[in-house]
DNA sequence: CGCATTTGACCTGCGC
DNA sequence: GCGCAGGTCAAATGCG
């Protein structure tokens, strides 16, 4: 049978996804609670099985332990925040933060001196030092109010910083939900039926041809019943199984009599006569449009690794590798195997000019479930996405693109805008993240956490959407930081997909500074991005990787958080990077350099 | 034995 | 029309 596509996509994908998969899901549970990262990932494993509810319950627990910890330790801001944060503003946690202030206050100047006139006045209880007794335990009465008072003016701050910052995110959220109905109400009239050959042309032709992505989710919205992994497989497997490579020709070129879902797999062609001609049988053509677009546009991530592939917590298989122009190293493709019929793609090139930096190409939706590690790349795809097609379409004035590539800076990486880069030239708009450039005193650009094949590679993983966490932080400080950004756009919908993309945004914006409403497992994954970027030196890299995972908090919280994983190990396991690539080549291609 | 990877062949789009 | 380059397919191969 065709290994290719039935087999090895739907069969064996499914097998290695099984086994990958059921460990991956408690790991990843597990993780997800902060305790992981202070225990080890076994632990969690254990408690993995609970679900989400399980996981919410240990992150608390973790946390009021470690707030403990953190009050003997001494800090106290942080930490009242960060139970905050965990339970809310429970009693519990006003009623610790304020032991922890009067702890940590007094002990600074106060306190000592508090204990000093205690300590003197035993000694010299004989004295008759009344007045200056009296008069210290009134200072420390005042200073103990004092610091009441400032607590309470210090929560009360706090809150409205919270509040400000929900404010800020939510518009920003509509921003980028305004920025994505633009282009659909625009669309209409924009794209004509007939598609004109010409500049825009160009654009279409070459949307035509990556039907797989069709397949995906985006046509979820009106296709949804098409992209049933099972049709989608039947339609891959299928035609090319039986015929041998002599009818390639015929099933790709005259594949018009295949099934629209076949369609979606095929190599665009076909599709295009069947779409165009026939009129998709679901959506409109505004929306096939749209879906085209959204299936055109690619993010791709610049991250520095030494494994040959970045593990984004999907299943990958790679179906193919070439040579290309211009760069020593081959390109390996890889398709995404987690469900029969995804149509997610992606390419993995090593950076000619620094072969330290890995470039993973993510292009198209997923049209499945994504477990959270995956998620947060997902989402974050497909808001990264979504948002430069609003900027980009086909006709985009460059104030549009522009616009949407800042606002895509800011918001995928509001870190730091200069990370994104937007490029609506090429003929699929490209938005390229690129995670190597250090930050101003951090050494190395972010080291991605890359899937090995032999040794599961210490991963430092932030906090995953979902709640999901990464695993060790436990593991080697050099840690490699966690996840790529991408994979493909997971949405099931357009709308659906947007929503997502703001969700994510709003979601991914709490981490950072304000820690204060965020619900249970997202305050989770919030301390523990802030404890991930304070171990780690790459401070933007941690900052990404949890902007990242936030990113993909919504989708992870809604869709099956119960089957994350925490090491997203990438199953795809290439050992190609040095071996046989160089070599590898196409009949055409191959030396052309 | 099943599955993933490898790798040559094939196909399509684009530029000249 | 031809050649180039990118992308995909699928038989062959290797591994667990």
């Amino acid at each position: 049978m065709d290994k290719g596509h039935l087999g090895g996509g739907g069969g064996g994908g499914g097998g290695l996804l099984a086994l990958d998969a059921s460990p991956r899901p408690l790991g990843f549970l597990n993780l997800l609670s902060p305790p992981p990262f202070h225990r080890s990932t076994m632990e969690a494993d254990d408690s993995g099985g609970g679900g989400g509810r399980a996981r919410r319950s240990v992150e608390v627990d973790f946390f009021s332990d470690e707030k403990k910890n953190m009050k003997k330790s001494r800090v106290s801001g942080g930490v009242a925040a960060e139970a905050d944060d965990a339970k809310g503003p429970a009693a519990a946690g006003l009623a610790i933060k304020k032991e922890d202030l009067t702890i940590n206050l007094l002990p600074a100047g106060n306190n000592a001196r508090s204990d000093r006139s205690m300590v003197v006045d035993d000694d010299a209880a004989s004295r008759p030092d009344h007045e200056e007794k009296s008069r210290s335990s009134n200072e420390l009465a005042a200073m103990q109010a004092e610091l009441g008072r400032m607590n309470e003016e210090n929560q009360r701050l706090r809150g409205m910083l919270t509040q400000v910052t929900t404010s800020y995110q939510a518009l920003q959220m509509h921003l980028v939900a305004l920025m994505q109905q633009r282009p659909q109400m625009m669309q209409p009239p924009t794209q004509p039926e007939p598609p004109p050959p010409h500049q825009d042309g160009k654009a279409e032709g070459a949307v035509v041809p990556r039907q797989f992505l069709d397949l995906g989710p985006s046509s979820g919205a009106g296709g949804e019943a098409a992209e049933e992994p099972s049709n989608s497989s039947t339609e891959a497997g299928s035609p090319r199984r039986s015929s041998s490579t002599g009818n390639k020709d015929q099933e790709r070129g005259d594949s018009p009599d295949a099934p629209s879902t076949a369609a979606a797999w095929l190599p665009g062609r076909a599709m295009a006569p069947q779409m165009g001609a026939a009129g998709a049988a679901g959506k409109s053509h505004d929306q096939q449009a749209q879906d085209a677009n959204m299936r055109k546009a690619r993010v791709s991530v610049r991250a520095r690794s030494e494994a040959p592939i970045i593990a984004d917590g999907c299943q990958w298989r790679k179906y193919g590798q070439k040579m290309a122009k211009g760069n020593p190293c081959p390109r390996a493709y890889y398709r995404c195997t987690m469900a029969t019929g995804c149509p997610v793609r992606k390419q993995v090139q090593r950076c000619a000019e620094d072969r330290s930096i890995l470039i993973t190409t993510y292009e198209g939706t997923h049209n499945h479930p994504l477990p959270p590690a995956a998620m947060a790349m997902a989402s974050t795809t497909s808001a990264a996405a979504s948002m430069l097609l609003s900027g980009s379409m086909p006709s985009a004035d460059g104030a549009a693109g522009l616009m949407s590539s800042n606002f895509l800076a800011r918001t995928v990486l509001p870190c730091s805008s200069s990370m994104a880069t937007i490029s609506a030239s090429a003929p699929f708009p490209t938005v390229t993240l690129d995670l190597t450039h250090a930050p101003p005193g951090a050494p190395n650009a972010v080291p991605l956490n890359a899937a090995r094949p032999g040794a599961p590679a210490p991963q430092f993983q932030v906090p995953l959407p979902g709640g999901g966490m990464a695993p060790a932080f436990a593991v080697p400080p050099q840690v490699l930081y966690n996840q790529s950004k991408f994979s493909g756009l997971q949405m099931s919908s357009d709308s659906a997909e947007a929503a997502a993309a703001a969700a994510a945004a709003a979601q991914f914006a709490q981490p950072r500074p304000p820690i204060g409403q965020l619900p249970g497992p997202l305050s989770d994954t919030v301390s523990a991005a802030a404890a991930a970027i304070t171990a780690d030196p790459n401070f933007t890299v941690a900052l990404a990787a949890a902007i990242t995972s936030i990113i993909g908090g919504q989708h992870a919280a809604a869709a099956g958080n119960s089957n994350a994983n925490n090491t997203n190990t990438n199953t795809t396991s290439n050992t190609n990077n040095t071996s046989s690539n160089n070599t590898t080549s196409n009949n055409t291609n191959s030396e052309t350099q």
